[in-house]
DNA sequence: CTTGACCCTGACGCACGGGTCAGGGGTTAG
DNA sequence: CTAACCCCTGACCCGTGCGTCAGGGTCAAG
């Protein structure tokens, strides 16, 4: 499988695999004689489960940190009783993540906040920052 | 007042001010006769103004598409009987900041609670996309 | 006069996940 | 053989609000 159809099999664009690739979340795939990258169905699996994890809000650099956990979840039997503790070991950068986003939410509903009471007090002082 | 202590009476940077005028949210101040930027109580006034604006939560594109209304806010006295409606001129930029942060709040609380989920169950399947 | 603090313009950096050329070569059906 | 489509690498682009050099003039005090 090439590039395109390899992409498109995950759902993204040949673009993003190189992006990966690049970053290290991808091994280097095999090439064809002429310089073209060749996929299996394994890399395909992977790229599915660093989506899954990006659309979860995880970023580029979190996955980057456990990469090597990323072929356990590529798997389809999740058999997750082997001897790692499989996806669990997302855990620590899951945690950090859950925290930046309510720290993030809180930011936000404290700005949307003093927005409206701006709007609504005719905006004359806001109290200020240091 | 050079630009200095123009920025140190605002509150921020001279850098800041150069942004903003380059922006078009200020206007060209005076210059000394070697070319430094002069600056009165007036111009500090309105980067007061436009600080708290922007503390609020409106971006710059905001502002600078209601440019000509900060000169009301500036003002000490907010007489705002005269003649112009004073700062609910900027309800409608406000109105749009207030929807773009309940949409960005409720993207990331989304995010969060899948993220949560994801980390509870063990992260095997998220829905996905399209 | 010299020193140190301030000012000038112009231009790159940042965080993030790729999008979008540009210029050149591979591949395959008709 | 050739069109039409795919792939390659390298490099710049996006948004936000400035921070931070770089290289060079200006100003006030000693």
């Amino acid at each position: 499988m090439r590039i395109g159809d390899a992409a498109a099999a995950a759902g993204t664009t040949p673009r993003a695999l190189r992006f990966y690739e690049e970053r290290g979340l991808l091994p280097p795939p095999a090439r064809s004689a002429s310089g073209q990258r060749e996929y299996g169905p394994a890399e395909v699996a992977r790229v599915r489960a660093i989506r899954q994890l990006l659309a979860v809000g995880l970023t580029v650099d979190d996955l980057v940190s456990r990469v090597h956990r990323l072929d356990l979840l590529s798997e389809d039997p999740p058999r997750r009783c082997t001897d790692a503790p499989g996806p669990e070991t997302f855990a620590p950068v899951i945690e950090a993540r859950l925290t930046a986003l309510d720290t993030e939410i809180a930011r936000l509903t404290a700005l949307r906040e003093r927005l409206a009471r701006h709007a609504a007090t005719g905006g004359a002082n806001v109290p200020g920052e240091v």
